[in-house]
DNA sequence: CGAGGGTTTGAAGTGCATCAAATAGTGTGG
DNA sequence: CCACACTATTTGATGCACTTCAAACCCTCG
């Protein structure tokens, strides 16, 4: 993976892509590996290049709350800049990953300098932010299955029409924190998304013979129509 | 109000600043007043004088989840720039407000030209960011009367110790809309904080003997501690 | 004083959480 | 290749929090 092709370094200029290259350093993590704690001073940001990242936040008693699920290309800990350099959450492989550290400093400067680069970083933060947004949204108004149904439409191919195929990306009881529900409920609404819409489920492999069933009933608690990927797919 | 003193626009050039009044327009608004719906192609952002914006999105049914409530020298609209100059979300006069026209033109290219300005924005959105992944959050952790108490919180003048009184800025109705519970609920979950933390609630006036028993009751099912009203506060 | 919106209260229902236990699935060492 | 151990997932039973629908109450303002 070349970091230049990252969606978030894009218009870096090359000066600060060579510089990075260059104090760039991969972490093989373990499973359960924690790469920094809420509130942590943040020297680095990091890109995931294999693996899952989870970020989260958990009060004294140990409750968890997991704000994202972060797969390959994705980066994380770099909004630190603009937080008196101190993580805003808590990071932890969930299987084991590969991870890129890349320091923040260098960030800094090219922000500071290269006003293109800067306008690149700020719709990047506008679109995370309209995600948030819609989370929010969804956790309104849609139900469980709802909610379960919206996550599996984003991992379809778009162009993929009539029948369609997903593989979920990673355990059952991480997708149901990301959507903020229990592993119970998650494996219950599972079943009633199948008896409400069709779909085929075998383990962590799903088949939509008939997509428009699933979409309608989903998106129609939702304030966005379906082809709404292009929101919540990239980072 | 001047415009120079917001904290959006706090590091804009004198050239930008001056442009930017030449061309503010103050709009009077009726309670009820639509600015712009969801999708809407953006030529302006805005600034409340005075008032206060519901911000919100609805589903074909009419449905609708209430984004954010604005008051006195917030900015909306912005956000417009980077996603395809079409807002995010509705606005809409809760009262008779007063709000601040701007052309979005002149926003984007000082964003473009003034670097330092481009910080200060990034600053800001990530903190919008954050007090988002904070309000999903406490919808995880917080139960009704929890989340309102958090939100009383964030009322109190910070040097106030031992007693301290509060204010509603706005409807009960609307203040339950922004922390997504149903106005019942609400008045129930008000009850239920009076009896758990001893606070005294007289209409829309809101008296605390001892903030003590409340911050215990909300923030230990929180991830952060105590005085967060720096995170949760400015805008 | 009366109209209308905001707020509270009551009764009933629903969805999700919780606790407990069974089952399926996966990787390990023998 | 099997048996075991461990984890992920499902299923069952029950409880609680919040919603919903309905009606009463309260407050403000013309």
């Amino acid at each position: 993976m070349d970091i230049k092709n990252l969606s978030l370094l894009k218009d870096g200029s090359e000066t600060f892509l060579t510089a990075l290259g260059k104090q760039a350093h991969v972490l093989k993590c373990e499973k359960g590996k924690i790469l920094f704690l809420h509130e942590d001073t943040a020297e680095y940001f990091y890109i995931v290049k294999s693996g899952w990242i989870k970020l989260f936040r958990e009060t004294l008693d140990g409750t968890q709350s997991v704000n994202d699920i972060l797969g390959k290309g994705n980066a994380f800990g770099e909004t630190a800049l603009f937080e008196n350099n101190v993580y805003p959450y808590s990071a932890e492989a969930v299987e084991a990953s590969e991870i890129i550290s890349l320091p923040l400093k260098l960030l800094k400067e090219e922000l500071e300098h290269n006003n293109k680069f800067s306008m690149h970083v700020m719709r990047h933060m506008a679109h995370q932010r309209h995600q948030k947004d819609m989370e929010i949204e969804h956790r309104d108004l849609q139900n469980a299955p709802q909610r379960i149904g919206c996550f599996l439409l984003n991992l379809i191919d778009r162009d993929a029409h009539g029948a369609a195929k997903i593989d979920l990306p990673y355990d059952k009881t991480l997708i149901a924190s990301k959507l903020g529900m229990q592993p119970e409920t998650f494996s219950r609404a599972l079943s009633k998304l199948k008896e409400k819409t069709g779909i085929h489920i075998k383990g962590s492999h799903i088949e939509l013979y008939d997509p428009k069933q699933l979409i309608e009933y989903c998106c129609s608690h939702c304030s966005s129509e379906f082809p709404c990927k292009d929101l919540l797919a990239q980072k």
